[in-house]
DNA sequence: GATGAATGAGGATTCATTCAT
DNA sequence: AATGAATGAATCCTCATTCAT
């Protein structure tokens, strides 16, 4: 699964892995600051150390670029959601669950922003992922939140759109923090701000979905 | 207030402020679409009826007219939303002003997504303004919420977060909307769509702020 | 007729129809010199007196330029060689004829090369042009020659290819220009040597196909 | 003689020579399809199933692989015609010559279309060849025709236009050929077409010097 | 002998802007 | 007020070449 890229190159040597990666990761927190258009390969280039034509040994063209950073950032996170909904057929440690998402988040915290820049964009590159992978991960998420004690609370036809404002104080909560700061306010990247953002978000699921 | 240009030329002509209105309506759209940088003054004229030397005659550059533009979006709402606010200090009609809200939103649906994009962009034009609006909006907003029978439900220092996660649920149900109907799902910008919305946003407030 | 680029805007300053035309026969002598490949746009404003950016104000594309040079070539060659075949079904001047057709070659003597080059690289521009225009002419001239006295010297399968072996006879004269004086010999494009060169042709088409 | 790289690196491997020679009969055919300015070592070496970096270890630079194309090409066709051309002093099996040219010509269609190329490119590289093999070609071939007993049909200074109007004829024949093709004609370098080629260049000749 | 990686120079094209008309 | 023409800067990308492995 995941294959966005299944003819991608098999890596041969191992400074040329080094260097693929290193271009990946800049090329992820620049597209994540100023998304498609205003990242320019000259950015990625500079922040990468190397010159323009090298990054065309490692990738063919900017759009590949960017699709193999939004591969590398949303397949792990979809996965390990995947994971966890999976396994909560049964029963779900709410609590748990809530923490372990925020934690994934804050690891790549520049991921969120990743993603809502291609949702605002709308979503040319990253539509055909949302096809194969936000589909099935959301209709999972509805039933298994259907599924839960505090569900009764909502109507049926309100659950995708309890699903949707999950994903937006998740997500929110990451693309806010530049502004946030920016109004003189804590940085919510900080270690400290995350714990207390896990902590309220569990706290808004309780309100949402009271786990009695 | 609201003066984001003061030294705007006052319109000699009434064919040159049509024009001006044509070109300002013309450009938000655009810029809502695709942010700023994904929107070229070539894109702006085309759909503007104009070639884009015109455009100048009208506006001194490509970013004072996106100033303009975020000004006549965000100005008009943040006004309202204050009013609210400062009548509310006794007793806020709660569900009304849900409605109110999403209402106004839904009358500019591009505003949130101007919004959002000048969020994601690191906000180097909007910062600015939000400055002088979205820091006392805020501010209010923590306030009349601090006073509200439902806050005490939440810690002090949640207060600010709460707010934000307000900010992010209704912004996010218009940036979502392109996407969710890219998964085959319904146009949440339908009328039906928006009532749901609207009173499923209230359900949400609610849960958060139960009224006793 | 010969309506190659329909939707060519209508020059509306003396100033601009100037520099595009300008533009376009510095473009025809080095495409016509160099070929479509070895032709860059940056060769092109030099010769015009340009920068690059603004040969974009009058041709949309490198290839759209190349297109309007080959038609403003080849569409009045082909014109004057249709009008001509036209009016000879009864009786053509034969030495006459030839005359004009190398005049009007050596009035723009890049034209041959011009042709050349297309043909070589594949025609993959040119190819269009030649349904609209090569095959009328083509047969027209089949047509004709099969008329004439001297042309039951050959077969009936050998007389398209009598066409074009005068192609190349006529076009030939021209394109060996450069690599004759190359040689050591004299300039075939100087006004004595075109005068031998249709005389030569003359002969070469009386012998092939004696007037009586 | 024909010696054009005489420092050429002697070969040591018969894959090392294998090699080689798979590249050099597959620039041939790309430089004659597109020329010089058209092909790109990245053309030339995936059609030869290598990498580009590995054309450089048998051949120092494009330049000197389009050199050696263009020897290997010419050198066996100048050679051949020199021989025809020796022996003519006394008597020429004229029809014999010129189907043993066309059959030549025949063996490697591409030549013609590369000379061709080289001629309209202005001959930067080939001129360099053509001192040395066109010019004593051309002329012996223009002493041995002013010996033929039709010869008389012309005068003296139209020789030389005679020699090149039967170079033009020669080579005229295969680089039309694609686009004779694309008119919906037959192609020219069919088997059957080939022969009827050969028949019709020795009745032109005969028409244009007659045996008697 | 073969090739992955790196790069200087240059390719066509777009962009925001200016200016004369 | 509108726009054709001009352009500096920058866009993505390709090319021929080199070098270490």
């Amino acid at each position: 699964m995941t294959a966005l890229a299944p003819d991608a190159p098999v890596r041969l040597t191992a400074k040329g892995a080094r260097t693929r990666r290193r271009i990946l990761d800049t090329a992820e927190r620049l597209f994540a600051e100023k998304g498609y258009n205003g990242t320019t390969l000259r950015d990625v280039a500079a922040a990468s150390g190397l010159r323009i034509p090298s990054l065309y040994n490692h990738f063919p063209s900017k759009d590949s670029l960017y699709a193999a950073v939004l591969e590398q950032g949303i397949a792990p996170l979809l996965d390990a959601m995947s994971e966890y909904l999976q396994a909560g057929d049964a029963q779900i440690p709410r609590r748990e669950f809530t923490h372990q998402m925020f934690r994934l988040l804050a690891q790549r915290p520049q991921l969120p922003r990743l993603v809502q820049h291609e949702v605002l964009d709308g979503g040319e590159v990253l539509s055909p992922l949302l096809r194969e992978w936000f589909k099935p991960t959301l209709a999972k998420a509805e039933e298994v939140i259907r599924a839960l004690p505090g569900a009764q609370r909502w109507e049926s036809d309100q659950i995708p759109l309890l699903v949707m404002a999950l994903y937006h104080l998740a997500v929110g909560a990451f693309t806010i923090a530049p502004l946030y700061e920016a109004l003189d306010r804590e940085d919510l990247r900080a270690e400290n701000a995350l714990e207390m953002q896990t902590r309220f978000f569990a706290d808004v699921v309780e309100a949402l979905l009271p786990e009695n």
